[in-house]
DNA sequence: ATACGAATTCTTTTT
DNA sequence: GAATTCGTAT
């Protein structure tokens, strides 16, 4: 027996049959479904590993595709602690950092050059904006809402028929499809493309140019699709195209943890592998090694009430653990120092201290009562989510003014700088440049160097000397930077922009009486600079695009992490947590409404996702689980009272072993928990907000808001007729007949609701 | 053209 | 309630 079959065989024996199994899968395609805790990740870790080291598959002959960023560095660093060196060239990456590669070696045929850069999804709703701007749409169209739109008709386009309609509303779509096609010319004609073209434009290269493909077609092996619930219909089949030839597709995933359906994953694709792979093997991992017995079966109980999924038998031999904790909060800044005052009582338990607690919420607003009680309470957290680093605004004109040097004619880019720092610049100048530049077809940067020159040019319109100089302000700038791109690395350039431009000084004017903030921005611009300096050291080739690529396609999620050993409370949004686990797990604000939210009310589908998120967030606990709920809680700005969370009442209906904690019990009845909790709180100034909420709870309760009959107007729904109206816990459930929309079930805490004569 | 205050919209989730 | 947009005055 040779070393490493002797290592192997220890290696593996720990693996449970079905984990072997995919581990030792091998000719052909597969179809993996993972629970949640079922080493899914150690299993494909593993199978590369051996891949590589038992079958002599080449490293950059195997292909793995991840969700995150961050999921692509922990695989890569956990094959590297099997195989060290021998694991170079493996290629590993997001559907999107990997699209965006094969475009930019492959993607001359299809018009793309090179260095394209990639617009996010803020930089795309500008140009929406700016084209909407143009054509006079009526302003009860919001740019958002058309650039959802477009996206979506972008995920369509590819692989539906050409006939598609989004919605009954036909002018809209008509509307959204021509400002598409504007839109699409102008990413083209800026160089630039957004992450559905990322997507679409490497499916175009696969599978309409196969011979300018053929070398990327040709070049996998073995190609591995993790989290495979959460792609979408592009996604599956640039996997089919790249695993065509080899057939040993293999793919990972839990139909129960598909949360991302609103941005086009699409859980059908299990069924069009099994259709395009009819040899595709199954194999179910189903024994849980993450979390108690207990809480496996809540996360059971919740799951098992959705319809239309694979049937599953997950188990665990762990012990049953403590039983699941509920508790139920007057206000939701209780609810935070309920979870403050937990995390304080078991910090230093062992296996806590090192592996941290989770506080798991729906929306990104709910964190901030959180933060500030972990805070009042000397806790140090970490925050995933909310809005990225990059997104900030200081970061992004600095962004803005790099991609401009690399690409002049990147108008979203070219629009947010040119008058920032302001230089006197105003909307009038600005839109004579960008009209001109549409007409002539050149860029806004050379209009502007025309329009400085000293003899008017036929063609251009003639500016005032006032504006003149101002645009004089601005290519004196730009001049300078552009000319220092090809001798100067990125922080360089970064430093360049900022002493040109004055970006101290804007700093300082943009927030004049938050000293604390224009600091707070100067620092995030020091460390967009640490940044830029780390990756300058990392990469041998440090060209621009690819530094800005990073900056695109990098979310919040998988930034570098602050180390401090301290911190091991994790806030995060339940999406964001997806693949992380605590041992300890506040899953807050379980509210109707809220979790499931409210949008999500008038669709099953939605509904349906809303329970597997709720499943994601329980199977994120280890070995202890609270589940909270608040019976007010403020949501824009004003307080509203929300009712217990139908999935809580699922737990409490099947008679789940639940222990509600004292404090809970006392609520309801006595102000001991509210005064224990809540009065640091009022002291720090929060005391007109407590007594608020208490006014507006009480007569909510009692007062039936309107009775049948009554005309109501609605924001969304329009003006319609109460039928019936009923008491639900602390809210009321009234059914209205909408004369455009049918008839609805409303909530009064949600509905916002006005008497109509 | 800008600065300041008023009005308005917004919150689901993110590669 | 905050952030963005809008309106008016300078």
């Amino acid at each position: 027996m040779n070393p490493t079959e002797n290592m192997n065989s220890t290696r593996y024996h720990t693996l449970n049959q079905a984990q072997k199994e995919a581990v030792f899968h091998r000719d052909g395609p597969a179809l993996i479904i993972a629970g949640p805790g079922s080493g899914k990740t150690r299993v494909i870790t593993e199978r590369i590993a051996n891949l590589i080291r038992e079958d002599n598959i080449r490293p950059w002959n195997i292909l793995a595709i991840t969700f995150t960023n961050k999921a692509a560095k922990e695989m890569q660093n956990r094959v590297n602690e099997i195989l060290g060196d021998e694991s170079r060239g493996l290629a590993i990456g997001t559907f999107h950092a990997m699209c965006a590669r094969i475009l930019r070696q492959f993607g001359e045929p299809i018009g793309i050059a090179s260095d394209f850069v990639i617009y996010d999804t803020d930089d795309t709703e500008s140009l929406v904006k700016s084209i909407m701007k143009e054509l006079n749409t009526p302003d009860r169209f919001k740019p958002r809402q058309i650039r959802n739109r477009i996206s979506t008709l972008k995920t369509m386009e590819r692989t539906q028929d050409s006939a598609y309609r989004l919605g009954s509303d036909s002018y809209l779509d008509d509307l959204s499809i021509n400002i598409k096609n504007i839109y699409d010319a102008r990413l083209r004609r800026a160089n630039a493309v957004d992450f559905d073209d990322l997507l679409n434009l490497t499916h175009t290269l696969l599978t309409e140019f196969e011979h300018s493909a053929s070398f990327i077609l040709d070049r996998f092996e073995h190609v591995l699709v993790d989290e495979f619930q959460d792609t979408n219909l592009v996604q599956y089949e640039i996997a089919r195209a790249l695993a065509q030839k080899s057939r040993n597709l293999v793919v990972v995933g839990d139909d129960d943890q598909s949360i991302y359906s609103w941005r086009a994953a699409d859980i059908e694709n299990f069924h069009r592998l099994i259709a395009d792979f009819p040899e595709a093997k199954t194999i179910n991992l189903d024994q849980n090694y993450r979390s108690t017995g207990h809480i496996l079966e809540a996360a059971q109980i919740i799951i098992n009430k959705n319809s239309g999924r694979t049937e599953k038998n997950l188990w665990t031999d762990n012990s049953q653990g403590a039983p699941v904790q509920l508790l139920t909060s007057s206000t939701a800044d209780e609810e935070a120092w309920f979870v403050a005052n937990e995390i304080r009582k078991h910090q230093n338990s062992p296996n806590v201290k090192e592996n941290g607690f989770g506080v798991l919420y729906r929306t990104n607003a709910q964190s901030r009562a959180i933060e500030d009680a972990l805070i009042s309470n000397g806790i140090p957290y970490r925050l995933v989510g909310g809005t990225r680093f990059y997104d900030r605004k200081e970061i992004k004109d600095i962004v803005a003014y790099l991609r401009l040097i690399q690409n002049e004619h990147d108008i979203v880019a070219f629009q947010r700088v040119v008058n920032t720092p302001a230089r006197g610049i105003g909307n009038k100048t600005l839109s004579m440049i960008l009209q001109t530049a549409t007409d002539t077809g050149t860029s806004p940067v050379a209009i502007a160097v025309k329009l400085v020159s000293e003899d008017a040019i036929p063609g251009i319109p003639s500016v005032t000397s006032r504006a003149k100089k101002a645009i004089q302000l601005f290519t004196s700038v730009y001049e300078h930077l552009a000319s220092m791109r090809d001798t100067n690395n990125v922080p360089q350039l970064i430093d360049a922009v900022v002493t040109k431009t004055g970006f101290r000084a804007y700093l300082n004017t943009l927030d004049k009486d938050q000293p604390d903030r224009s600091e707070s921005r100067w620092e995030n611009i020091e460390e967009f600079k640490n940044v830029a300096a780390q990756y300058n050291e990392l990469e041998e080739e440090t060209s621009l695009h690819l530094f800005l690529e990073q900056v695109a396609l990098v979310s919040d999620v998988d930034q570098p992490e602050n180390n401090e050993e301290s911190v091991n409370v994790t806030l995060t949004t339940l999406h964001s947590a997806k693949g992380l686990e605590f041992p300890v797990v506040f899953l807050v604000g379980m509210e109707e409404g809220l979790l499931p939210h409210q949008r999500s009310f008038d669709d099953e589908q939605m509904m349906e996702e809303e329970r597997r998120l709720c499943y994601v967030g329980i199977t994120r606990a280890r070995e202890q689980l609270y589940l909270t709920q608040s019976l007010t809680r403020y949501l824009y700005g004003r307080s509203t009272s929300g009712s217990t969370s139908r999935y809580l009442k699922d737990l409490q209906n099947a008679g789940i072993e639940t222990s509600e904690t004292p404090s809970a019990q006392s609520v309801t009845s006595t102000r001991s928990y509210n005064s224990s909790y809540t009065r640091k709180k009022y002291n720090l100034g929060n005391g007109l907000r407590e007594s608020q909420i208490k006014t507006e709870n009480s007569h909510h309760n009692d007062i039936e808001p309107f009775k049948a009959g009554d005309k109501v107007r609605h924001g969304r729904f329009g003006i319609g007729t109460v039928i019936n109206i009923k008491q639900d816990g602390s809210d009321w459930e009234i059914q209205v007949a909408f004369e455009s929309q049918g008839v609805r079930k409303l909530y009064q805490s949600f509905a916002q609701l006005s008497l109509q004569n």
